[in-house]
DNA sequence: AAATATTAGTTGCTAACATCAACTAATTGT
DNA sequence: ACAATTAGTTGATGTTAGCAACTAATATTT
């Protein structure tokens, strides 16, 4: 009982951690150039993986957002010059999102920034740990979807 | 690389599922009563667990949180009357904090829920998955906390 | 073809959370 | 007694989330 809800709790806490490093290291390693938040950046990256053209609804249902944040976030991504919508030509209700050469800039400096203090919080632990975090991580959030 | 990064996105992910969720069972077993949002529960559920006297600042730090964002959400509590601040008769400048009779009843409730929902998603996990992703938590938080 | 229903995105509003700097009052240290 | 430190507060700013209502575009039904 205690028990659960310590973990949730924790888990928020890491995250929290994890974050903080994050910006730090990106003002450290960033003193000028574009500053976008963890969420900004999910999303930016998120757009980026997909081989598909993609649109706003897509990243709601995909990321578990909704819709206007999504259309928030996009908004400040666009405003940023990272991202561009553009309409479909069959149907102009949809908007493709595509990721402008600066936005690949600033993901690729991210990601650079990411990997790096992955590696270095991960030191210690076993692959095998790595991989049972992620299914339980998984094992929730798909059991907590179907709730 | 990649793959870290996702982590980080899937568990938010996740996490946003389980509160989701949690938000959605709240509503179905309480239709009037007290709401506290996640952030309002953590902080009661921690200070309930302390078994000594507690002041914001401790607080502040068991959670890793700044100040004033602690000071915002013991605000809300105190305004619901959830949880009391009771200054120290020794020193002026501490407030202790202790949760009321309310705010227990409440604490319980939402343990109640926890409980359950917890039970229901960890269904499929073993007991050495759970260890595994709390151990791993805690590793990357103790790691983050010390850049 | 026209009417209705559905879809994708937008808007306005509200709530919650986080952080920083500056500040105040209280206590401690010199 | 004064300076430094501490605990909490305030104001301002920024970010994210969610809901309902709305608009324009498209699909479906009549």
């Amino acid at each position: 009982m205690e028990k659960h809800n310590l973990s949730m709790q924790k888990l928020r806490r890491m995250m929290h951690e994890v974050y903080r490093v994050f910006k730090k290291s990106i003002e450290e390693q960033q003193h000028e150039g574009i500053k976008i938040s963890p969420e900004q950046f999910g999303l930016l990256h998120a757009i980026s993986t997909k081989d598909e053209e993609v649109i706003q609804k897509d990243m709601a249902e995909m990321m578990g957002k909704n819709k206007s944040a999504i259309l928030r976030l996009i908004d400040s991504l666009e405003e940023k010059e990272l991202v561009r919508r553009v309409a479909d030509v069959k149907d102009r209700r949809k908007n493709y999102l595509m990721v402008t050469k600066v936005g690949y800039k600033v993901l690729d400096q991210y990601m650079r920034v990411v990997h790096e203090l992955m590696e270095e919080m991960q030191q210690g632990l076993t692959q095998n740990d790595i991989d049972t975090f992620h299914k339980v991580v998984n094992h929730i959030k798909c059991k907590a979807e179907k709730l």
